[in-house]
RNA sequence: GGGCCGCUAGCUCAGUUGGUUAGAGCACCGCCCUUACAAGGCGGGUGUCGGGGGUUCGAGUCCCUCGCGGCCCA
């Protein structure tokens, strides 16, 4: 029978043009990858998909690190699972706010009341409009909704197989409603509370941040050196980084140990400048050996004031506002008018104009001692904001997470034992994170789009808001937004109003909503059945950089509402490196978007690059590895042709040449590799161990087979053409959760249906299987020997070979006998001989 | 300062509970129009396994120590 009778579809020249937009509009349509709900807990198998924040970009080290997911899925997918694998978006939040003040040229003011005409400007220059919180939250949606869309369509030319239907958004209505009841369920539990309490503040963005935020950067500083004075005149000596908070200082304290300073505990000094008293205290966390070993404590310089301030309970002076600026304000605790007329001078000013100005006034009244040291220190910062942080006492939400309870913590930290880790070592970053917790986690925002914190305030009648009277919303009723909806038993015209109500103003951070991501995928308290389903859920993937934000948030989250581990399996994936081992980052220019590579090398050329990258492993970004990977993806397309344009074909399975059995054997020891490989979430060594034995078979085994195939009415051509059509069917499968287009591709010419429907392989599935699997090693080398001859003598490998002799032991000289006609056919050999030695060896003539 | 990861060919990386002569791909060089593939094929050289010490019959692998790079935390 003919080729073109028997498979129709076989394109006479196979390309890899435009067949991601074939086939995944295929797969959408055929709904390849939807879940299906009707089965039981033990056949699903669930993945908690990191949503991508929606108003950044997608680059390389999103597609490097989701491709390595989708791996894992399509293999659970194959191996008989219904794959629950949803896509989501983060959108609320910080990045998105700034992305839409940006963009329209808009900030928002939340005194502003809506306006439903509103249309911002086509090119906002300069201008920057203020616009009402729901105009703002408005075009955030609006924004947001226009990059998930371009989101979805790379993933769809990535191949992703998501259940597009199960796509949800951080800031959806569903999101909200589940995000704000579990917020009140921690409530209800004494879990989530408020308190008033220095905070870490960001005065750009004039919101508290949370401990998971900071980062510490490298800055440069000055000590200075700077006297106080005791009642007799004596100076005292102190060395700090910022002599702009010497307003606000509350005492100097030193270490207990440190003999130099045990005369003046329990004393009182006066400060520089402003003539303050100050007590002088003893505590341990005074370091004898830094600077003069005693230290000027403020309201605060950061956080070990804090720590002095609560245990020694030191007066509260602060001075900076939340703007960064100092006080307009004269402070009460200033009394003589020297002070007052001193303080002036600060009054109103930044934190950097206040420093220099009592620098001027230290050399003035002659108390600074020398001059400033200059050091580089580190400083902390919010990691999305760009000026150091300040401390600043306000009223904020925690969710308890073990930083204050040492019994939750180690809960916390034995709870990961529950979890399968890859790489294993990834659990030692978890637990050493959570035992260095030192505070709850602050969740409130000062910001505008996020999930609203759903509760309101009574009022007394003098008008002052009572935050110990807390008005909860109706659960049925969420979501809601304080600011618009009302509390039960309250009319609209109470809002702050005496005797009334007041809404919470703030927003619940991005973590708190997105440390719910398996309650939001799962329909938790909507739709149980379904959540019984998917949770606790079989796999979380993410990178390392965020094990201390979202990978704990939504331990603790789950850990506090059912009182288990979220998930069976946590895989973090490493960081995409350029090519000089340097991270990738826009600011460096160094970033390639991923649809120009889709474009230049094809989607499973990535994939493949993508799949090369270890599980855990920082990978360098390398061209080189999807030029290889389009190399295969094109052998793949070759070989399929020639296979099927023999006119092989699984109907007949009359596998009778040992040479044939022997290639299966080795087909079935790889299947068996790649399978155990897979079990691991190895990835990596799947790939690698199928593409090793893909390129044997068609450097060597096709090559050997090649002229007994060609035979017709021959029964070693069935056999061979039997043989070629098995492996090929099978190699397809074990490629397919890599490359997913070209196997498809590739199967659509021979077989119905997708290959994506198809179950993974196994070895039970070889019936042919030889007790000889070795053969195909060593009829390998011996070819290759015989090929080398042919090389180093410049000649054509169709050149003959006048005689061939193989030395061998004696098994494996009785096994290269049973494929001898192809060994003589491939090789062009006239005269082959065997000859019994110790090693495998050839010695060759050349006609 | 503490913790974790890494250091193997020019480059990117494999290397199993310690076991023969340490592997692959790329790059490089040479050859070959061979009816699946010239955007291809075939073949080839390439190592102080970061340094030093130790355990062992035997160490890339285990232990100690030092160095370099990276990440996280102080």
């Amino acid at each position: 029978m003919s080729a073109q009778s028997l498979y129709p579809k076989l394109p006479e020249k196979p390309a890899l043009d435009a067949v991601e937009n074939r086939w995944s509009s295929f797969w959408e349509s055929a709904g390849i990858y939807k879940f299906n709900p009707n089965c039981t807990r033990d056949q699903v198998y669930s993945i908690d998909t990191p949503p991508p924040t929606a108003s950044g970009s997608l680059h390389i080290g999103h597609v490097f690190s989701y491709t390595h997911t989708d791996c894992i899925a399509r293999y659970k997918r194959m191996s008989g699972f219904e794959v629950f694998y949803p896509m989501g978006w983060d959108d609320n939040g910080l990045p998105t706010e700034r992305r839409v003040q940006n963009y329209y040229g808009i900030k928002c003011d939340p005194t502003l009341s809506y306006d439903p005409s509103f249309v911002p400007a086509e090119d906002p220059g300069k201008e920057i409009t203020a616009v009402s919180r729901r105009n703002f939250v408005e075009l955030c949606l609006e924004l947001t909704t226009e990059d998930e869309k371009a989101f979805e369509a790379t993933w769809k030319y990535l191949g992703l197989s998501i259940d597009w239907s199960l796509t949800y958004q951080t800031i959806s209505d569903k999101s909200r409603a589940i995000s704000q009841l579990a917020f009140l369920r921690n409530l209800e539990r004494g879990e989530a509370y408020q308190s008033e309490a220095p905070t870490l503040w960001d005065v750009s963005f004039q919101t508290a941040v949370a401990q998971a935020e900071l980062e510490d950067r490298e800055r440069p500083g000055a000590f200075h050196r700077v006297s106080f004075h005791q009642e007799d005149g004596t100076k005292v000596f102190i060395e700090t980084t910022r002599p702009e908070l010497i307003v606000s200082c509350v005492a100097l304290v030193a270490n207990p140990e440190d003999e130099r300073y045990q005369p003046l505990f329990g004393k009182t000094v006066i400060s520089p400048i402003f003539g303050v008293r100050v007590p002088v205290k003893a505590h341990p966390l005074a370091e004898i050996d830094r600077g003069s070993g005693i230290a000027m404590v403020c309201t605060f310089g950061d956080l070990t004031d804090v720590t002095w301030w609560r245990e020694l309970q030191l007066e509260t002076r602060p001075v900076i506002g939340f703007d960064g600026r100092f006080s307009g304000s004269t402070p009460s605790w200033l009394e003589t008018e020297v002070a007052k007329e001193r303080y002036q001078r600060l009054a109103g000013t930044t934190v950097f104009t206040a420093k220099e100005r009592t620098v001027e006034l230290l050399r003035e009244t002659g108390d600074l001692d020398g001059e400033p040291k200059p050091i580089s220190h580190p400083v902390k910062f919010f990691e999305k904001g760009d000026k150091p942080l300040e401390i600043v006492t306000t009223r904020q939400w925690y969710i308890r997470n073990g930083g204050r309870d040492q019994d939750l913590r180690t809960k916390l930290v034995k709870l990961s034992d529950d979890i399968t880790w890859y790489p294993p070592y990834m659990q030692a970053r978890y637990n050493d994170w959570v035992n260095g917790l030192n505070g709850d986690w602050l969740i409130s925002r000062q910001r505008f789009f996020g999930v609203p914190i759903p509760i309101w305030y009574g009022i007394d009648q003098n008008g002052e808001i009572d935050y110990n009277q807390i008005l909860q919303p109706d659960l049925k009723s969420l979501p809601v937004d304080p600011s618009i909806d009302m509390p039960s038993g309250y009319q609209a015209d109470q809002r702050n109003q005496p005797g009334g109500f007041a809404a919470d103003p703030d927003v619940m951070d991005t973590w708190a909503t997105s440390s719910l991501t398996p309650q939001l995928v799962g329909d938790w308290s909507v739709d149980e059945t379904l959540f019984k389903k998917i949770f606790p859920m079989d796999l979380r993937p993410q990178g390392h950089d965020i094990i201390r934000t979202w990978l704990f948030s939504t331990m603790a989250r789950s850990f506090l509402e059912f009182g288990i581990a979220p998930w069976k399996n946590a895989a973090l994936s490493g960081w995409i490196l350029d090519p000089d081992r340097k991270k990738m980052s826009k600011s460096k220019g160094n970033v390639v978007t991923p649809i120009a590579l889709f474009e230049e090398h094809g989607s499973d050329a990535v994939r493949y690059w993508a799949a090369s990258g270890r599980p855990g492993t920082d990978t360098a970004f390398d061209v080189g590895q999807m030029k290889i990977g389009r190399r295969l993806a094109i052998k793949l397309l070759n070989a399929s042709k020639f296979v099927l344009g023999l006119g092989a074909s699984l109907e007949n399975n009359q596998i009778t040449h040992d040479l044939d059995k022997a290639m299966l054997a080795s087909l079935a020891q790889t299947v068996t590799a790649a399978t155990k490989a897979f079990e691991d979430y190895n990835y990596t060594k799947a790939l690698e161990v199928t593409e090793s034995f893909f390129w044997t078979f068609t450097d060597d085994y096709v090559e050997l087979v090649k002229e007994r195939a060609y035979r017709e009415n021959d029964p070693g051509a069935d056999s061979a053409k039997a043989a070629l059509a098995q492996a090929l069917e099978i190699m397809l499968r074990l490629f397919a959760p890599f490359m997913p287009f070209v196997t498809e591709e590739v199967w659509s010419w021979w077989q119905p249906g997708s290959v994506h429907s198809t179950k993974w392989p196994k070895s039970s599935e070889f019936e042919q299987v030889s007790s000889n699997p070795e053969l195909l090693a060593e009829i390998s080398e011996v070819i290759g020997a015989v090929r080398r001859v042919k090389t180093d003598a410049k000649q054509s490998m169709k050149a003959g070979m006048k005689e061939v002799v193989v030395y061998g032991s004696e098994q494996t000289l009785a096994r290269l006998k049973l494929a001898q006609g192809d060994l003589i056919a491939a090789g062009a050999i006239e005269n082959l001989k065997f000859e019994v030695d110790q090693t495998l060896r050839v010695a060759a003539e050349l006609a």
